[in-house]
Formats: C-alpha cells, structure tokens, sequence
DNA sequence: CGAGAACTTGACTACAATCAAAGGTAGTGG
DNA sequence: CCACTACCTTTGATTGTAGTCAAGTTCTCG
C-alpha cells in the first residue's frame, strides 16, 4: 500500500533506454562507474542493460533473490521493511546516481519500490562481481558509496531515536534540498524543492504517521518557515538557516553535505 | 557521560598485546584480513599496532582526523552522535571481528567511545588504503563488512521508527544472545547473556530513556521471560522464541543472523 | 464535472518522557 | 569486617508528544 500506487501509465519524457552511451551519462561522474577508465567503461557499457518501472511499481523483494544491480539513472527508489502487523519503515532513500541492489549476496534484505517513474542502468550481478574483482576503481567506488550510504544510515537513526517530529520534517526538507540543489544551497535564500515523496511516505521515512507530518508541514507553514503554492509537493523553503538550526544541525552545519 | 565512565584502570585478563601472532588471533575468521593469504597477511602484520583503551575511554571525536583504522579484538565500542543540547544516540555498536575507522576519508562522522575495556588491532589509515588497493581480498572482505552493517544500520531503522519500548527491549536481548551465542541459539533452550551496555547505553542505542528500559527489563522479568540474578548485567533469557516473536521479528525467524 | 486519492484538521487517547525519590551493589577506607 | 559513598537501577506520579479515530477539504485526472 501507499507510495504512490498510480497505475497511470509513465509520461515517458524520460531518455531512450537503446541509445543512452555511457559518454552522455547524466550520472557519469557519481555513479559506481565514475572512477573507471574509458576501456573500464566500455566493458561495463557491453553488460549494461536498462530496466525501467513505473511509479508504485516494485522493484525487488525482501529475501527474494535480485539477481542485478545497478545505478538510479532517474527517479527515486525507497527501501523498506515491513512487520508483519503492517508497520512500514522507510529504511533508504534513493537519488539518481546511488547504487541498488545487493552484490556478494543472493537476495535482498528489504523491499525496493519505485516512488517516482524510474531508470535504472542494470548489470547481472555475478558478471557485476566478476568485473568488481578486475575492476579495482570499480571497486574502491562501490566501497566509498557504501562507506557514506553507512554514514547517511546513521545519521537518519539518530533522527529516528532523539528527533522530535517537528526536527523530522524540517530535517528531512533540508536533506532534500540538498540532494536537489546539486553543489550548494546558498545560505538564507529561498529554495524551491519538489518532495520526491508524498505525506504518506515521508512519514514512513521519518517514523511518524501521515497526520503527524501534515501537522508539522502546516505548523512550519503558519511560521512562514516554509511556503507551498502548487499542492502540497512543491515547496519553498523561506529561510533554509532556520530551518537547518530546528533540524538540529550538529557538527558541520556546512551548506552541502 | 555515561558508557560506564569508570577510573578503575583495567583488569587486564585480556592477552598480551606485543606477542600475539595473527595465526593465533580469536577472531582471525571473521575480522577484514580473514580472506587474506599467509603472505598478505605477513604483510599486514608488520604494519598492525595493537591499541588498548579502558572502559569509558574516547577512542575518536565526531568530526577530527582519525589516522587508523582497525578491529576489535576484545570488548565492545559504541559509535554515537550527539546533539547540541546533549541529546545522544548510538549509531553503532561493535562487537570483536568488528571493524573500526573510516577508509578513504580522514574524519570519522561520529564519536567512538571503548564500553567495556578494548583492545584494538589497528593499522595506519593511509598505509591501510594503499594496502587495500593490492589486495583484494581484504578489498573484498572490507566490502562485504561494510554491507552487513549497512543491512544491520537498516534493521535498527526499523526499531527506531516502529517498534515500541518492549519490542525495543526484546529484540536488543534476542540481537546480543545472536552476537555472543556463535554459533546458533537454541530455539526454546534459556540463555545466559552478559549484555555489553548498561540500562543508560541500552537507552542511548535504542532511543529511550534509562527508566523505560528499566520498566521493560522488569515486565519481562515478571512476566517468566526473563531473569536476573547476578545483578542488571547478567541476563537470562527463559524462552527465545517469545522473545523473538515480542520482537517483532520477520521475515527470516531463523535462529541465527 | 465528478470520483477517488491525497492531504488537512479536529477531538481524544496512550505510550513513553520527565520529575522525583528510593533501593541495590561495588568499591574505599576506617 | 563493616560503614560509607558513589553510581547504577528500579519504582512511582505526572506530563506531553505523537498516535488513533473520524471528518472534512483540496487536488488530480478521466
């Protein structure tokens, strides 16, 4: 249930699947490719194979074998567990660029769901493994974005154990902020974002229910924190700083992460 | 505070830190060199440099240059963030065969604190990422750790945002018996654990407070599942597979992670 | 324009936090 | 060996934040 369950089929702006050459890749220079040589890449490019699924579409199962892996090229992809009473818990947002699926393993620990329409540039993943053992840039790279997808995972436990679900939200507003604006969001200027998730998921991502975070939108609204015009997707964010103190902002407090 | 902040200098019944030879290491099977061969692993010998800290002891600060990286041999290390207001969350707990220290970046996003007293082996950070590129093996087994503990941080996500106190509570209990118990863990045999952290830690790593645990620990002692004897550290758990089931446990269910 | 989905708002409840104090246990020194 | 102290843990009373239940309202799209 929830994430967005539209049947409506894609609208298909997106880029040809058959002709997209690895040269013109959008995510050429942060995907688990980006350190490999020309020759690397053309390997890689010979494996490659583009799967595409549509909004509320799964992509894998928890303990169901995934037998690739890959890159987000488009779109966004939540990874998620559930209880058997129904609880959900988003436990992994994913942007183009971040790496899916499970290598040196058979199956997958969680649920993979396409929140948007989305692209992913795939590879069968023992040939993926293989070419990881030959492949030491290949390698190094798969292991530093695991590295900060570890960080990023600790990061969001210590919202999900010390946060208040006001801290929640306006966290998470300035975490996709960030991911949106690629390089910097500028101090005290107005960003204007589009929410890769509706209420429903940014509650199971943030341990709240769907009231709790509509409660907390609209409080921050009233505050004239933040301001939203065209339904409750798109939002601006009036005062970033501000919004980044009531997160509870620790350590850096640098502009970008 | 807290993470037992005890002057009592250590007890040193642990091993003596200059003769230990790689051969003999309890944890040679599962640490990030256990893939390696005889020659690599000579060659990670004569650049290790065990570390001890005692109980309480910082071991690296959120944010400075960390300039090793490591195993745990002995004892336990918690990872935490903190806020500004004091606020903490454990991020990590590592148990030995754990590794430690932050690969291909110099600072470490989180606090490091020895819970118990801790012996460390530990390897110069740059040393240690120039030998990974050579050596796959330890490559490929760093990787793998880093995935398991990505799926592990993941796991606790789903505690932090949806599991109540008790599940909390139960699922830590049933979590360590799997940790110290290797091997597997009987399904309806009792089960004597030492838990690694006092009531304050456990709050710290679950995201309650030290009074909320305390009235869990003591329905579930009242309650037949559990018992104490020898103080609030020493546990036995009378019946597993209630435990687990409070826990809300999944999808596996196996006896062991 | 109508129907269904997504979102907001309101009233009430409950679970865990907070505030406060009393038991326990371990280590220290008389 | 016992008393004393300091810390850790347990228990109790009360509060407060977020959950639950229940309508409404606003979007979206056919």
């Amino acid at each position: 249930m929830s994430a967005t369950s539209q049947k409506t089929s894609a609208k298909h702006k997106a880029t040809d699947q058959r002709r997209l050459a690895c040269g013109d890749c959008a995510i050429r220079d942060r995907a688990v490719c980006s350190l490999c040589s020309t020759e690397e890449m053309a390997t890689l490019e010979a494996i490659k194979h583009y799967r595409r699924f549509e909004a509320g579409a799964t992509i894998a199962m928890a303990g169901e074998p995934l037998p690739f892996v890959g890159s987000v090229v488009e779109g966004h992809v939540a990874l998620t567990r559930m209880m058997s009473d129904g609880r959900r818990q988003i436990v992994g947002l994913l942007f183009p660029s971040d790496f899916i699926g499970r290598p040196l393993r058979e199956t997958i620990a969680y649920d993979a769901e396409a929140v948007d329409d989305v692209l992913l540039c795939t590879f069968d993943r023992v040939r993926f493994e293989w070419l990881l053992r030959r492949t030491p840039p290949l390698e190094e790279r798969l292991l530093e974005m695991t590295l900060d997808e570890l960080d990023a995972a600790r990061e969001t436990l210590l919202t999900l154990g010390r946060r208040t679900a006001r801290e929640k939200v306006a966290n998470f507003l300035v975490m996709v902020a960030r991911r949106q604006g690629i390089g910097a969001v500028a101090p005290t200027e107005r960003v204007e974002i589009v929410l890769p998730l509706g209420r429903d998921d940014m509650a199971g991502f943030l341990g709240l229910t769907i009231e709790t975070v509509s409660r907390q939108m609209t409080a921050l609204r009233r505050e004239g924190l933040i301001d939203m015009v065209n339904g409750a997707r798109e939002v601006t964010l009036v005062n970033t700083d501000t919004l980044a103190e009531i997160a509870g902002e620790d350590g850096d407090g640098g502009p970008l992460a």
